[in-house]
DNA sequence: TGCTGATATCCATGCCTGTCAATATTGATG
DNA sequence: CATCAATATTGACAGGCATGGATATCAGCA
């Protein structure tokens, strides 16, 4: 099935609406675990503030103390949760961010202030 | 416009905005990590969404096939990260989400669309 | 073809974490 | 005080993960 679990990234239920079910909380976790390292953070945030929204490996090494490889392991983290994609342009790879993927995770923690004081009215 | 987000554009600059600092980034990895898990994800949207907007450990517990103190060390996870706060009343404790700080997370997650066609006009 | 620079993969290692059984703590109640 | 129910803490174990060195792959170039 190709339809996997996109309805929920278009209009991403609020965390309070309904319980997670346990697929969607899968995937969702995934992905925060994902952002749940500094080192992976500091890169997204690197490669969404880059010039033409895009910005490759070397520009984020240098941005760290941290050996090629460790670098090349995180972006692959963060390629395969869907927060990055990469494209290939003569030597050097080009990563980017995935805004639907971002807004997805934002909708989700978009929490109403509303619900922490009454439901139902 | 009403009372909407008014906090939330003093709680976190955009991830998009500027490359995050080390010692902010560790802060907010701490917090995405804590998310980072399917168990611990569930438990957020439980308690955001039960009844009053707090919840029991003894609501949450039922929700999961998993020993007591699974469910607890998870709470306390989230409790250390500033996610959930806890009160006690007579034997039960209940649990309640923190919205600032989870709207904190939304914000930094919140990228402009246009962020990653062009930067600045 | 061979060489060089950029990036990815493999492998090992030490630390971190999710889980649960046992136990401790806390509060209510008899 | 004794006991029970609810929750937290401790200790242990298996699996996961961040890191880096060595190495492979890939693209451009002479």
């Amino acid at each position: 099935m190709l339809m996997d679990a996109l309805k929920v990234s278009e209009c991403g239920p609020p965390l309070a609406r309904r319980p997670l079910g346990e697929g969607q909380a899968v995937g969702l976790a995934r992905a925060f675990k994902a952002l749940g390292d500094p080192v992976r953070l500091r890169i997204v945030s690197i490669v969404a503030g880059h010039q033409g929204g895009e910005a490759c490996v070397c520009d984020i090494t240098d941005a760290f103390e941290l050996a090629q490889p460790t670098i090349s392991h995180h972006l692959k983290v963060l390629k395969d949760v869907g927060l990055l994609t990469s494209e290939r342009r003569a030597s050097w790879v080009y990563y980017r961010v995935v805004p639907e993927r971002l807004a997805e995770l934002s909708a989700l923690l978009a929490v109403p202030a509303e619900n922490s004081a009454e439901v139902a009215g």
